[in-house]
DNA sequence: CTGAAAGCGCTAACAA
DNA sequence: TTGTTAGCGCTTTCAG
């Protein structure tokens, strides 16, 4: 089948290509007759513009770059898909450049796909950049929005890492722990990616203002895994007597899943026992009953896309920070930890 | 900063610019010293073609599009990663046609956004349509693959859903179970979407050349999720005695492993009191040590992705049906039934 | 092997 | 409000 050109659709409705072009576009005045005359011919004939000659002679795209460091993680999935869904709707495209294709891959996006002018602005996502690449990214010469990371100049949005993770705590405290325990990431030596650092102080802040002395003992690191979570947990669940804690804080859900697990393992009851708390709001957080400070990863990516489409479509600016919201989500991986140790019931699911 | 032409390569070169292009693209014949002046010229400016304007002259794109139901589930993430990296890797990009967004947002995919001229090669990933959307599909003229799903007479690559199920359902008969429960999914009414109800073939399949009867009242639905199959499996093992099963067979690996989770909850151990068995190899199935029928997303994705490269650069066809491999994969959460009901060990992590 | 030149299909001045 | 027209930046005949 051949595709339509703007020539016939405006043979077909009796007027100019021009005329097409602006009763189409809605850039332009038309008169509503003439309008509607051009776009019945328009579907009659099946007629879409041809992005790349529309691109060529206005400089628009109507199309979105998405960089991401993964795709099969649940955040990135959800990111992408609320940003993916909202440029949608506002007639973008989304055309996606994942980096986990290792460095080969990465500087071809940077040195190559970036720059082919193929998108009218760019959408990072918790992206740790070299300041080459920023370099590069600047030079594309569009608008550039980031997501779950900093970029500096750059407007951005993101939650509070710290916040979030002292609010877990906070709610650990609040119950009357005194003795908890911390799951987190290794902060990656080649990069300033902030969040398991932020996370961390978050913790201890929260101690901090409990009155709480610090115990190094107490803070592992979990890779933010399911794996790193119960590993971590039994270590730290495993010492004997009163160095065991009686709450656990983990930097995310998988760990903190993680832990429950781990606990169950050990005959331990949850929150009997030992009182559980994460990060994120994962998919399989429900389930497991876990209380969490829930982040909303979708609705992250639908309103950093929406911070690109008010500056393509209305030319406005927005703010340099977003500071996204959270939110404690109490379920019943969490209690009051109990005075003596006698049998609890189990969470729902465990 | 301001684009660079490709006249002006051309003028730093020394050379027109249709040598540039000859030269960049390595379509024509160009002299050796030539094309390397214009290498120079091109690395030196920082010189990469403008997508649109190179589309509009020569029809190619070097895009691919990926219409995809959903973003945020596993097996998706997968088969797009896949795809996506290898697609980068031969130098296309990927615009992302996600389906999750509604009937409007399909709607708009189908009418306008795949008709925009903006694809090479469109690969649709386990989807089920519309009469009236396969024939916009093929009206935008361009190479069409599948993968995960059939569309009739278009190249499709997927696994063969019923020996998966049926083979997973073999490894228990094989162990000597005889009364072997089953968690499916439903299948839709208003689709034909097969992989339901072929997996649930698999199954009745292999318990016929075992010599099992088919009980119907062992065969419930989960959903596709890890409450769906908690929930399914409570109800099949809550049966009292003999009627119990001493196996589960699971049409997916969320399932299983809500599967296991729903066992330990009643006190029974896995595999002690019930082997288990799922289909995929999800992300968390080595983790709860699922013994599993092993799909591959990423590499399928990867495999897709050479199909229409093939298509693309070497005008090498495909045949119509590619299918993808699958394994068992043998771990720790089934083992023979035991002659009496004696106290086991469980499974590790568990 | 190379250059000149004619478009690719559309948009945006500009003129009417 | 509308049509005419000159490109947008590149690729690809076609001559040479």
């Amino acid at each position: 089948m051949q595709a339509v050109s703007i020539a016939e659709v405006a043979k077909r409705a009796g007027v100019s290509t021009a005329t097409v072009s602006r009763a189409l576009s809605g850039r332009g005045t038309v008169s509503p007759a003439r309008k509607q005359a051009v776009l019945d011919a328009a579907a009659a004939l099946g007629y879409v513009v041809a992005s790349n000659a529309s691109s060529l002679a206005s400089g628009r795209t109507r199309n979105v770059g998405v960089v991401i460091p993964f795709l099969d993680r649940w955040y990135f999935g959800q990111v992408l898909e609320g940003a993916q869904l909202t440029l949608l709707e506002a007639g973008y495209d989304v055309t996606l450049y994942n980096l986990a294709g290792g460095t080969r891959a990465r500087a071809q996006v940077f040195e190559q796909f970036l720059l082919r002018q193929r998108v009218d602005a760019v959408l990072a996502v918790a992206l740790e950049l070299t300041p080459h690449e920023i370099a590069r990214l600047h030079q594309v010469g569009k608008p550039l929005v980031c997501i779950g990371g900093v970029i500096p100049g750059v407007p951005s949005l993101g939650i509070d890492d710290l916040a979030v993770s002292e609010l877990a705590t906070d709610h650990l405290t609040g119950l009357g722990h005194t003795t908890i325990g911390f799951i987190g990431g290794k902060p990656e030596v080649d990069s300033d990616f902030q969040l398991p650092v932020q996370r961390f102080d978050g913790y201890r802040r929260s101690l901090q203002r409990a009155g709480i002395e610090f115990d190094p003992a107490l803070a592992l690191y979990g890779d933010f895994t399911l794996d790193g979570g119960y590993t971590a947990a039994k270590q730290l669940l495993g010492a004997p007597g009163r160095h065991r804690p009686t709450a656990i804080s983990a930097a995310s859900d998988e760990m903190a899943i993680g832990a429950i697990l781990a606990a169950r393992d050990l005959g331990l009851s949850v929150p009997g026992d030992v009182s559980v708390a994460g990060v994120d709001d994962y998919v399989h957080s429900e389930f497991f009953g876990l209380t969490t400070v829930a982040q909303f990863p979708y609705r992250q990516g639908v309103e950093a896309a929406r911070v690109i489409i008010d500056q393509l479509d209305h030319d406005r600016q927005s703010p340099s920070a977003i500071s996204l919201p959270h939110e404690l989500v109490v379920r019943s991986s969490t209690a009051r930890p109990r005075p003596h140790s006698s049998p609890d019931k189990t969470s729902p699911g465990g």
